[in-house]
DNA sequence: GCCAACGTTGGC
DNA sequence: GCCAACGTTGGC
C-alpha cells in the first residue's frame, strides 16, 4: 500500500467534480516522472491526497484512492485535446494514466498551514521548486495529513 | 502578471 | 552527450 499526493487545477477538477463523479481517469498528465509513478508504483486502494493547486486557496481538499491499474491516455492521440501529442504513436503510446475514486470532502488543509507543520515538513510537494503533479507521500505524512484534516 | 525553478528540445 | 533556448508550472 502505497500514499500519493496528485495535484488538479480546481477548474478542471475540483474534489467536489470527484465526489459527483465517483470515479475520474486522471487524465493529461504529460511529464515521465509522473507517469512512471502511475505506471509502476502505483496500486489499486492506494491512498491519494487530492490537492487543489494554481487557484486562490491551494491545499489538500480531500481523499481518494487508487481505484485502476495504468492505462493509455486517449487524449493524447485527439488533435482537439490540450492534451494531444502529435509525437505519440498509438502503436506506442507514450501516456497512461489511472482512474481515482473519490473516498471524502475534506477541510482545506492549505498550502500555508502544510508549510507551517513541522511534521508535514518533509512532504515532497513542499520542497523548493517542486512542479511534479505526482509525489509519493509516506505513511507517517499520510497519518500526519489526516490527523490535521480530521482535527478542527 | 511576474518570475523562479525545472523539464524538454534540438543543434552541434 | 552537452547545453542554450524555450516552454511550463504554480505560488504569489
Amino acid at each position: 500500500m502505497n500514499y500519493w499526493l496528485m495535484k488538479s487545477e480546481p477548474d478542471e477538477a475540483s474534489i467536489l467534480d470527484l465526489q459527483r463523479a465517483g470515479t475520474l481517469p486522471w487524465t493529461g498528465v504529460r511529464n515521465y516522472q509522473a507517469r512512471n509513478f502511475m505506471r509502476d508504483d502505483m496500486q489499486l486502494g492506494d491512498g491519494v491526497l487530492f490537492y487543489h493547486s494554481s487557484c486562490p486557496e491551494p491545499g489538500i481538499a480531500g481523499l481518494a484512492e487508487v481505484s485502476s491499474a495504468a492505462y493509455t491516455d486517449a487524449t493524447q492521440f485527439d488533435p482537439a485535446s490540450p492534451y494531444f501529442d502529435a509525437k505519440s504513436k498509438p502503436d506506442t503510446p507514450r501516456w497512461v494514466h489511472v482512474d481515482v475514486r473519490w473516498r471524502e470532502t475534506t477541510r482545506l488543509l492549505s498550502l500555508k498551514e502544510m508549510r507551517e507543520a513541522p511534521e508535514l515538513a518533509s512532504m515532497r510537494v513542499l520542497e523548493r521548486g517542486s512542479r511534479l503533479s505526482i509525489t509519493p507521500v509516506t505513511p507517517a505524512e499520510w497519518q500526519a495529513v489526516l490527523k490535521r484534516l480530521h482535527a478542527a
